[in-house]
DNA sequence: AGAAATACCCGTACGC
DNA sequence: TGCGTACGGGTATTTC
């Protein structure tokens, strides 16, 4: 369950749970998830302190608690989510917390790329994030004076959570089919109405995953066992032979930064 | 020097 | 059984 959709998803279904909660233990089976404290001096940090708010920067989910912010990502495959007893949860937990009314927050993770971080400020975990794509800070200006002379392919930069924070590779393929622009083009290269769609279409891609909570593709379902509906509407991505919604040309797949890379040829001309 | 491209790494599940 | 691939991203190395 990565992605921001997704993750937004998850911070507005923990809030009713958690806030207010107190962590009363600390489990875990990979201290690797941990950071950067070993489980016990983590433990000994956590337990005491209360929940009082949940929000999302980026793709982590940062939860304020008294005296610190916990924050978790949730890679490729994690799931985080809250029940009644530990015998309710997955077999792929490899991290939970007690909470005082009885509760447990799971953190589960059949990858085990997931993280774990406990730390006063986002910065020292999370440095060189780049802007929020759907806070009102984030204008057409902030997007072309970040594009500046960049030589990029426009695809990696848009990954690049330097440059901008939270597009992941299935909402990068649908920013840029929207936009009409080819994966492969020179950031340096586009032009001024390209800039405007493009700025546009980040926001709009985004905006419909977080409508339809998020994408459940192979395995991946939501932690209540329900299915996001985002891929009941992608454009491109994996949608590699079938035709395009706009002109019916066949999707392309092709690899852009290690990444699956889908484009319409026709909507999506090369430069 | 610095930006960009490339390779590799991390555990595991799944479809073919 | 084996192999390729996966919604992420850090680090190291090489290239431009």
């Amino acid at each position: 369950m990565p992605e921001l959709p997704e993750v937004e998803t998850v911070v507005r279904g923990l809030r009713a749970p958690l806030i207010g909660r107190t962590i009363t233990g600390v489990w875990t089976d990979w201290p690797k998830v941990i950071r950067p404290y070993p489980p016990e001096e983590f433990a000994a940090r956590v337990v005491g302190q209360t929940f009082r708010a949940i929000n999302r920067r980026a793709k982590y989910i940062l939860c304020q608690l008294d005296h610190d912010i916990l924050a978790i990502h949730l890679k490729m495959t994690g799931r985080l989510y809250v029940s009644e007893a530990p015998e309710a949860a997955d077999r792929w937990v490899h991290f939970r917390l007690a909470l005082d009314n009885g509760q447990y927050l799971h953190f589960s993770d059949a990858r085990r790329f997931g993280r774990v971080f406990l730390g006063m400020r986002l910065e020292e975990f999370a440095p060189n994030l780049g802007p929020e794509p759907l806070e009102d800070s984030f204008t057409v200006e902030v997007l072309r004076e970040r594009l500046g002379k960049r030589q990029r392919n426009i695809k990696a930069l848009l990954l690049d959570q330097s440059f901008i924070a939270g597009v992941g590779n299935i909402y990068a393929d649908e920013a840029l089919f929207r936009a009409g622009i080819h994966p492969l083009r020179r950031a340096s290269n586009l032009t001024e109405a390209e800039i405007q769609r493009l700025y546009e279409t980040i926001r709009a891609a985004l905006a419909a995953g977080i409508d339809y909570e998020g994408a459940s593709i192979n395995w991946y379902r939501k932690p209540d066992g329900t299915a996001g509906k985002s891929q009941e509407h992608f454009f491109v991505y994996h949608r590699e032979g079938q035709p395009c919604a706009r002109c019916g040309q066949l999707i392309v797949k092709i690899r852009v930064s290690q990444r699956g890379t889908h484009y319409c040829p026709n909507c999506q001309p090369e430069a």
